[in-house]
DNA sequence: CATTCTTTGACAATCTATTGACGATTCTGA
DNA sequence: TCAGAATCGTCAATAGATTGTCAAAGAATG
């Protein structure tokens, strides 16, 4: 086995502390790492894989106690079941068939507005693919796809609305992970003024729900003086806008800009969805992250939240 | 039998008390999970979910011991067949007592964006009132106080978005839609262009819901030809519109008009919200049902149901 | 030599179990 | 209609378990 990873390496990307990763070993056997001719810790990759299985579930509500015992395997069916992420995407030829399949549903779901042919369509994917699984490959692209056809006239707004209060239905009863304690990490989710659609801040704030941060959702079109003023009584960590069809919306450019100055500068803002593009400047101006799709998003999610708080250097 | 979710968890993903939890096993025998070696309980996924049948159930109006000993299959039997119907309408003093407490706590978790205390706030409300008492008594009037403390400068946009959000989350997963077959009426919910405010709508479409309807519900702000067109393709038995904010808009009247225009006859348009006052006119111009409160929407509901048997066999 | 790592014991914060009691509602039978 | 009984959620207090964090001292690394 190689195993050649040293603990300040697999600390810093599981986000776990030294201490921790020790007392887990010590008290729960959690890992095994080999260990050099002078004792010191030696990680496998598969080592890795596991802590970071761990370091979700925990953070999710198990107890380290009940799941650090488990084969990896059960691990990550626990994760991909449960609440947290399925970080491989392996797309076998099933998978993206059974996706291909739901979206074709949906669709057809949304073109004849029958809302419980759609939630069907939702809640039979979630129990295919996880909660985290389901969003990844199966609702943001679906959300893609509809505005597609939505800007392409093949479907009217009529429809595009019917499909994003239904989807935005799901999205709430699916995100539970509430009361995670006043030590998780806030994270606050709109779209600026001017942009009002919805579903890409609906997704983004299930994701972010899903790997244990506290989210304040404020919903769509805010102006950036509402959004720094509840970022700073909140005390979210980070802000995260979605944008998504004014994609040269001329006032936009000053609203983000005034945002990034009436935002403590330690706060990050995040920014996502296809209306990017237009705006790209600014979003270069501000210093945002930018990122294009959810997995993406996620990472930076798990980095922000290890990173911030001890301060050390991005 | 793989039992490993803890009381925290379960309790977060039910939410039920912990407390609530366990007298339930030891009054009821609701559920029997296993113990560890140090008598803490860990339950199943399959505990888990007939703790959430149970959850829904005792919410609904059924009494914990009368339901706590079923077996889990006639559980969900039971909810699958759940639609509302609860709580006449006693409005007691204790009743206005425990609404005010019920505003004042809600009033507070906005104000300090605590998602969490709003939604145990809502629930509480629901399992005193019922679902149908709990929107008409409860939800309602915060809605109307939100909007009343956001149009005295009280509270930011922030709040009232944030207020939106979390309000609609809980009316999502506390209306039981789609219960109902091909057989029930349909109603077209939404807001005319210009109108953004969509908390008024949603109430009108869980109420619907809770009445046995099937609801469409097409959210904010849309044209006219939209909803006319939406109506005819979803076959709706009446659309309702909810008109909260802008009270002059110059442009609403018109597009009224042009809606009752496209619309054929037999669909009647029901309108309701504090900004109606504002058009009241081309209310009456079209021939509108003009509703102040809940209640009366309901009692419409009721009526347009059996009045309305327009095309008798489909 | 500064930094990183290991081990150990101790500590504090949080979570959980159990018990008994309390108060509000609803039910029941006179 | 009314008193008493039954139902049901909530609370408080204590004891014990679980889990993250810390400090100190020595060893290894580069």
């Amino acid at each position: 086995m190689d195993s050649l990873l040293g603990i300040g390496l697999v600390s810093r990307r599981t986000g776990l502390t030294q201490h921790v990763i020790r007392i887990w070993e010590r008290r729960y056997g959690a890992v095994k790492p080999d260990r050099t001719a002078t004792k010191r810790r030696r990680y496998s990759v598969g080592d890795l894989e596991r802590l970071n299985l761990l370091s979700l579930l925990t953070r999710s509500g198990h107890g380290i106690g009940s799941v650090a015992g488990m084969p990896t395997a059960s691990l990550r069916e626990l994760v991909g079941g449960l609440s947290g992420k399925a970080a491989p995407a392996p797309a076998s030829p099933v998978e993206t068939k059974l996706v291909e399949s739901f979206i074709e549903e949906c669709v057809a779901a949304i073109r004849s507005f029958d809302g419980g042919r759609l939630q069907a369509a939702l809640r039979h994917l979630e129990t295919r693919l996880g909660a985290h699984g389901s969003l990844q490959r199966g609702v943001a692209p679906l959300v893609c796809i509809v505005g597609e056809l939505w800007r392409m006239g093949d479907v009217t707004v009529a429809h595009e609305h019917f499909a994003s209060v239904e989807i935005r239905r799901f999205l709430s009863s699916a995100t539970r992970s509430y009361a995670q304690g006043e030590s998780a990490p806030l994270l606050l989710v709109a779209t600026p003024a001017g942009q009002l659609h919805e579903l890409g801040a609906l997704l983004a704030s299930s994701a972010a729900g899903n790997m244990g941060w506290r989210v304040v959702h404020l919903g769509v079109g805010l102006p950036a003086a509402e959004i720094a003023g509840a970022a700073v009584q909140s005390r979210a960590r980070a802000v995260a806008l979605s944008l998504v069809h004014p994609e040269d919306d001329p006032a936009l450019g000053p609203e983000l800009l005034k945002l990034r100055e009436l935002l403590p500068g330690e706060i990050p803002i995040i920014i996502g969805g296809r209306a990017v593009r237009g705006y790209r400047d600014t979003v270069r101006r501000i210093k945002a992250i930018h990122l294009e799709d959810l997995g993406r998003f996620c990472a930076t999610l798990d980095k922000l939240r290890t990173l911030r708080p001890a301060g050390k250097g991005c």
